[in-house]
DNA sequence: AATGAATGAGGTTTCATTCAT
DNA sequence: TATGAATGAAACCTCATTCAT
């Protein structure tokens, strides 16, 4: 056999450390992460305990790894949309966008609120790619602002917190919460004011 | 000497017992269900380890104590108010009452919502005194009818989605989340739709 | 209620000393002395845990009396017949007393076959009680002596041996083994060599 | 570096897999098996504690799986006798191989002897290899049968006993039992009717 | 004498991490 | 890179014994 070029293995590398990942968010969703062990981990991967630590450096900085790059994806939406100010429509996107990550997303959600509330919190804290939506939390503030809102902060913080309300209700009941309709009721009211 | 009387010997346990469950709901709220040790538990209780299982005979049924022990005096308010139909009036106390609980009881929320998210649901979901709040989710099912509602089961859900939501962010971010000025929003949009 | 004489109390104590005794009999023979915990041992004397060490100083103590106690009452053969020699008929009583009290004292064999087998033997061995056996071990080899054996001393060790061998059948097969048709065709072959 | 290969792993693997089973064997009889602490066995087979659990699930299955080697082994004569029927000579070589394992797998056979006398039987009844003596059992009835005893089972329950009891002796005893000299005194009565 | 709460050492077991190969 | 045996700290829990009453 050839010996692999660098590139193959740096391909190796990445495609490993991703089924790492994956089985890494898989079993911190379902048992949470404290609960979780690397040896679980490792057999949902197909990888060695040993050799996961090749790839992360600690059970922790494999949190961090998902954390990340599950929001990294969550949050390009800030990017694909170039917002300069923040419109009915760009705000009825991000919260379809939104409740779209919370199916597609499941498991990085279930994670990411037990976390919340939890020490480990200061993991996601430490994360700046969470910087990346306070922009936009800004201008949905200037959004209500601008329709006349008495005051436009509390009325963002409620706003995103009827989104974490949601999410929370979708992933702790994913098969009775009706989460289109709650979305679009959500939409009505907050935004289009019927 | 003569041992203790028995009137002694219950107020003494009771109290003990209070403390305990007092340590083992601030070390579980600040570490979580999972990472929290019964050894930090007994320090901060001032109890030496294996007098912890004079009261509770294993952690498991700690975490059941404490939040059966939260969650009866949360309900309480339905046996306060003794609630034949939701009006106007009973639905806009219960969200006061429930986010004064939210700062009151804080550290319960915090466990509860972590929990949520983890494989120990069913610690919660066998947890009887749970049904006390169904009834009252079907009264507000049906005072969303009777205002006419098109589709009062979404309504109901999205409403305590939205006190979940309230909840998460105050326990999450409690010196900035403006809890009381969200609370009369969420009032005014969904009771008084102002 | 007038005080309790000396008498009284002395009776008291030796009532609740066996209530004790009787417990922890039961208590090891159903768990092995290791297995079987103080707690369970006050519960079935029906008695604190802490009144136990008002009686006896210690678990090994209070196995060491059980022995004591047990083996006592054993040996009292001993002392009711008054033997000078060992004779067939006096054997063949000695023989049908043992057998009986596999039967009657089934814990306690249970518990001292047990120990028997460990570390623990240093407690029996401590127990003088137990020398009271030598003479008539040493009658029995002299018993097989005059009969004509070989080697008498091994005759004698074969036969207490068989005797421990039933004894051990007896306690742990006690529905099945033949208890009294197995001690008839010993006292057949060795004593009337039928 | 490679890691190591198939062959090399399962030959390290049995190999300490016996170190543990015999360090265990050792302590198990010295002290008995619930006095006995995985910290000993740990020490004794010079293995991390932890380590013990990669090979063994449990003190338990630790406990079992030393049974069931020993008794293996021991029950191997009877796959080497292909006895179709027991006759005087099986029966002596039967008798002096038990014999024979009471001075080889002494330790066995104490932690064999202090379990039959406690609740832990059931570890070794649900062995199942101890059903290959039951068709030997059975055998040596019907030799004493053909012999023309009266009470063929009786004679076979109490021939059994009789083995049991100079195990028993020779392990509370090994340095003053006479092993071989009762041995043949049994042969000869029994077997020979000498 | 009597109680059972309290202690703390020690038990079994788990697990993140390291290491030899 | 890859393996999984090895380690040892730390987890939960038990229990003989002591102690305050």
């Amino acid at each position: 056999m050839a010996p692999r070029t660098d590139k193959q293995l740096e391909k190796l590398k990445t495609k490993k450390q991703k089924a790492i990942l994956e089985a890494a968010l898989q079993v911190f969703a379902a048992k949470g992460y404290s609960s979780a062990s690397m040896n679980e981990v490792a057999k949902t991967a197909k990888v060695s305990k040993g050799n996961i630590y090749n790839y992360f450096e600690s059970k922790e900085k494999l949190l961090k790894a998902i954390i990340e790059e599950g929001f990294k994806e969550l949050f390009e939406f800030f990017e694909i949309e170039q917002i300069k100010e923040v419109t009915n429509e760009n705000l009825e996107n991000y919260v379809w966008y939104t409740m779209d990550s919370f199916l597609k997303k499941f498991e990085h959600w279930k994670v990411y609120f037990a976390l919340l509330m939890q020490a480990e919190v200061h993991i996601i804290v430490e994360a700046d790619f969470w910087k990346m939506a306070i922009p936009f939390m800004q201008g949905t503030q200037e959004y209500f602002e601008k329709k006349g809102s008495e005051n436009a902060y509390v009325e963002m913080r409620v706003f995103f917190a009827i989104l974490d309300g949601i999410g929370l209700n979708q992933i702790a009941d994913p098969e009775n919460f009706p989460l289109k309709e709650a979305t679009q009721m959500i939409i009505n009211k907050f935004i289009y004011n019927r």
